[in-house]
DNA sequence: AGCATCACCTGGCTGC
DNA sequence: TGCAGCCAGGTGATGC
């Protein structure tokens, strides 16, 4: 499932890509990936522009395009954004529901056997050149950095469990399941603390966990997984899953103390964490 | 207001 | 082995 790392991946490889190439065409043919708007307004409002650089703030793509609109594309679980040259050569995937032709022959495809992931143009664009829709997000760990003192301000007056207030994007963007449970394994923190108990101290720990999780998963270019299995635009792994502490490793030893992983449960989530040195 | 729960969807896994 | 049913998981809507 995507996340902040994954994305970011995405990102760096349009980076390479997309500034100025044009859009020939676009068919879409998914019933949901485009529902924010009609299909064809999405293919009218793309059609004929020109791409700047790639931005993203937490999962959410922000494609900027030379009329000052910009194409926002959201993964969610099983989306898949893959860059292919010469399509008329590479087979179409099952559950590709839309296909971006680019002025020098390839194409994007987005690949979504889920169908939560989601594509909108939006002219509806604040002074930074983002949607005005991303307000609502927290600040992004890699684009603004998390300090201490704004994730104590962001968590002020909390009182869920920590991994609800470390995957609600409006308290930071870009952390899911995943990177909640690594992150609170690195901080010695369970998942299921609730956020009001948390000393300044604590706060602190967390906020480095967090800046230095993300960091390290970008650099591996994020984590492929089993059933989700993520790739990015070249249709490359990660390797960030060599790396996790206790994601999806239940009954394994925890990497610092030795005691066996649990899988806790509160509310209708799951989380992974060590019984004995997270507390 | 803020928190919890549900709906959305389908591949893959579990268990009989 | 086959198959029914469960589960995952981000976000926005709904309920409390």
């Amino acid at each position: 499932m995507p996340e902040l790392p994954e994305v970011e991946t995405v990102r760096r490889g349009l980076e390479s890509l997309l500034p100025g190439r044009r859009v020939e065409s676009v068919k879409v043919t998914g019933r949901r990936t485009v529902r924010r708007q009609s299909p064809a307004e999405l293919r009218a409002r793309l059609t004929g522009r020109r791409f700047g650089p790639p931005d993203r703030r937490g999962k959410f793509l922000a494609l900027g395009l030379d009329d000052g609109q910009v194409l926002v594309i959201h993964l969610r679980m099983s989306g898949q954004l893959l860059a292919v040259r010469g399509p008329g050569r590479v087979p179409v995937a099952p559950h590709t529901h839309v296909r971006a032709r680019l002025d020098d022959g390839a194409e994007l495809r987005f690949v979504d056997p889920r169908t939560f992931g989601e594509w909108y143009v939006t002219d509806d664009v604040r002074p930074d050149g983002l949607p005005s829709d991303f307000d609502r997000l927290g600040p992004d760990p890699l684009a603004d950095g998390v300090s201490a003192a704004v994730l104590a301000a962001r968590l002020a007056g909390k009182r869920t469990p920590l991994k609800s207030a470390l995957t609600d994007q409006r308290v930071i963007a870009g952390i899911g399941n995943l990177y909640a449970d690594e992150i609170c394994h690195v901080a010695r923190l369970r998942p299921d603390r609730r956020t009001d108990s948390l000393t300044a101290r604590e706060v602190k720990v967390l906020a480095a966990a967090t800046s230095s999780v993300i960091a390290e998963a970008v650099r591996l270019r994020g984590s492929s997984l089993r059933d989700a299995r993520y790739v990015d635009l070249m249709g490359e792994y990660g390797s960030y899953q060599h790396e996790h502490r206790v994601y999806d490793r239940a009954g394994e030893p925890c990497p610092r103390c030795g005691a066996a992983v649990e899988k806790i449960r509160f509310g209708a989530r799951v989380a992974y964490c060590c019984p004995s040195c997270q507390l």
